[in-house]
DNA sequence: GTTCGAACTTATCATTTGTCAAGTGGATTG
DNA sequence: CAATCCACTTGACAAATGATAAGTTCGAAC
């Protein structure tokens, strides 16, 4: 994990993340296990050592998958964690997963102590913010069977690890009109 | 614009800010100017105190808006300044403009210097990636009208203050179909 | 004031995607 | 093994949006 945190963002001295790591829990969940239901305050930190989860949301009814994680990987619900407020967002395994896991407040304290750890926060950041953004340019510029084909070039992982219906959400498309575009790519 | 920092990301005692300060240039730009033009790298933090911009890239020779930015307002392309590459997007003033520049590599620099202004980067970097992200959820969740409606009660400063083709681009609708929600709104 | 050009609107038709309903196949459970 | 459930597929039709083209309005330039 410290090996993962450091390709993202660079060194981490050995007393930093000493810092950091007595903070952290091991975590477990079953494949279908929810790990955050809606409507709870996201307080946590995951930090996916094994596994697969989804995030997603529940628009009338329907869910609708907006994020794929898969082991090693670190997430949360940043709106929710930053502002205490419920989470409109559930998180669901995939897979049996392992976690180690941090409180928001103690990584908040941790951002006082170390100069190291604000500046994993930050190239977090802004590797989520980039990766968001490039998300929605795909929707500005791409039909559905080229945001399909977008996905197999950049993510075939997904694609592998995933169900087709949560992919098809993801999206912004039906299942059926996912169903259709495969059918469409193999005829042609 | 230090009251407009420390409003996002909290204090920012007046040692740091000093140090901050002292590397922001000032500079004008006229409506109309490209202030950072397709295919150069972004080397520069821009500080809006006054006006408004438009960012944008250029798909298959179409112009498509990706964000407006009105004053006060900081901002840059980040994925082409923190790699070096060339950008995609470009920026243009839609307005007279006044700003305070900043060099990224200076940045950088600072951040090593002061906890307080790596905050600065990570809470802006955090608010921009939720912003990111509530865009995409839009995409996902609603169709032309809806997102257009969306607009209206969240941010009908931009509808006052840029052209209607540029907020259809942004809307991932062609300028034509803007049009006709528009009146369909008015004859319900 | 006139001319010109660009933004915006409107209309028609084509295409894409959604909705609803039914069918298929494979995995799980009893 | 049989029954069941759920993901996935397929088909027919409806609705939303795009493409093209023409018309209108308004402001800028001469």
């Amino acid at each position: 994990m410290r090996q993962y945190i450091e390709q993202i963002t660079g060194l981490l001295p050995d007393e930093d993340w000493n810092l950091y790591q007595q903070h952290l829990k091991v975590w477990k969940a079953k494949k279908g296990q929810t790990i955050l239901p809606l409507g709870k305050t996201c307080q946590t930190i995951w930090h996916m050592t094994k596994g697969a989860v989804r995030k997603l949301e529940v628009d009338n009814g329907i869910e609708k998958t907006t994020h794929f994680y898969v082991a090693p990987k670190i997430f949360t619900v940043l709106h929710s964690a930053l502002t205490g407020e419920p989470s409109d967002l559930a998180i669901i395994c995939e897979e049996d997963c392992e976690f180690l896991t941090l409180d928001i407040e103690k990584l908040q304290n941790l951002y006082q102590k170390s100069i190291y750890i604000e500046r994993v926060g930050r190239r977090m950041a802004e590797e989520e913010f980039i990766e968001e953004f490039s998300m929605r340019r795909m929707f500005l510029k791409l039909d559905a069977l080229q945001r399909y084909e977008y996905m197999e070039q950049k993510h075939p992982d997904i694609l592998m690890r995933f169900q087709l219906k949560d992919v098809a959400t993801f999206l912004g498309i039906t299942p059926e009109t996912l169903s259709r575009l495969r059918k469409l790519r193999f005829s042609v």
